[in-house]
DNA sequence: ATGGGACCTGTAGTTGGTACAGGTTCAAGG
DNA sequence: CCTTGAACCTGTACCAACTACAGGTCCCAT
């Protein structure tokens, strides 16, 4: 199999493959006499644990350590565990702060459906460093 | 003020200040006779507004144009509520995103979690191409 | 033998900054 | 007035994770 046909089966781009390659998280494979790539069986499953491993967010320093877990085949099933655990605990933050942006966002916007407003609310808010509504006013003194 | 001052005040990084600068982001202040860079309230305000709208996700090139909507006094209101409303949709996809991904590192990982089983279940899974519990079967047309 | 598609290497660009190195300026204390 | 040292200056290189060429070579079907 050369490098294209490798590419549509785990449609990964030519190129990044390559760059896998130079990165050294992909093997070098075998060459033809003119200097081809010719990959076989285990190459393509190496690359599409990498992809698929990319697809679920890991990074490509995460995806080294699992293979390298996977290379040596001493690893324990915990050790990978944990960085999966670990890894949806990122993924787990990474949604609640989003959740928080959308809601300033959504703040922000339906501060332009009341009419009747000066200036535009988004842009104002903008403006402010932080705290778009003052948290709550304060309480009547 | 000098650029120290102001990264102090907006939280932005001395070295982002000046990159800001060189990418036509903020314009060139004047100097002092040694070559210092002297910053007015203006500056301020807008530097402000440039970080305010990078810590909700804006893209450099989306701040780019809300400011052109700002320095033209041309801008609607409803323009800006438009690019909110699109940057809002693009968070509450990425939200939706990472659901699935957080949905699929907890189903991986609790298949650990069953004992008793032969290898590591995190590890098969990563070696499938897609779907690790093949999604519903086709429902008829 | 030839045409053209697939492949090769090497370099540069992307986004949004950060990190130096190596040199200059400013302002306060003596 | 002079010295010191903190703050500032420019320019370049680096990070992730690719992508996009340019310019050249190889393979194989006709």
């Amino acid at each position: 199999m050369t490098i294209g046909p490798l590419s549509k089966q785990t449609g990964c781009n030519i190129e990044t493959i390559r760059y896998y390659e130079r990165i050294g998280i992909m093997p070098p494979p075998p060459r033809t006499e003119g200097g081809h790539r010719v990959y076989r069986e285990e190459h393509l499953k190496r690359l599409t644990f990498i992809r698929r491993s990319r697809e679920l967010g890991f990074t490509l320093d995460q995806v080294r350590n699992l293979l390298l877990l996977v290379d040596g085949d001493d690893f324990t099933c915990d050790e990978v565990k944990t960085m999966t655990l670990d890894h949806a605990g990122d993924v787990h933050r990474k949604i609640a702060d989003l959740k928080k942006l959308e809601r300033v966002l959504k703040d922000m916007v339906s501060q332009c459906d009341l009419g009747d407003v000066p200036d535009c609310p988004v842009i104002d808010a903008l403006f402010q460093a932080k705290a778009p509504r003052p948290p709550t006013p304060p309480s009547p003194p």
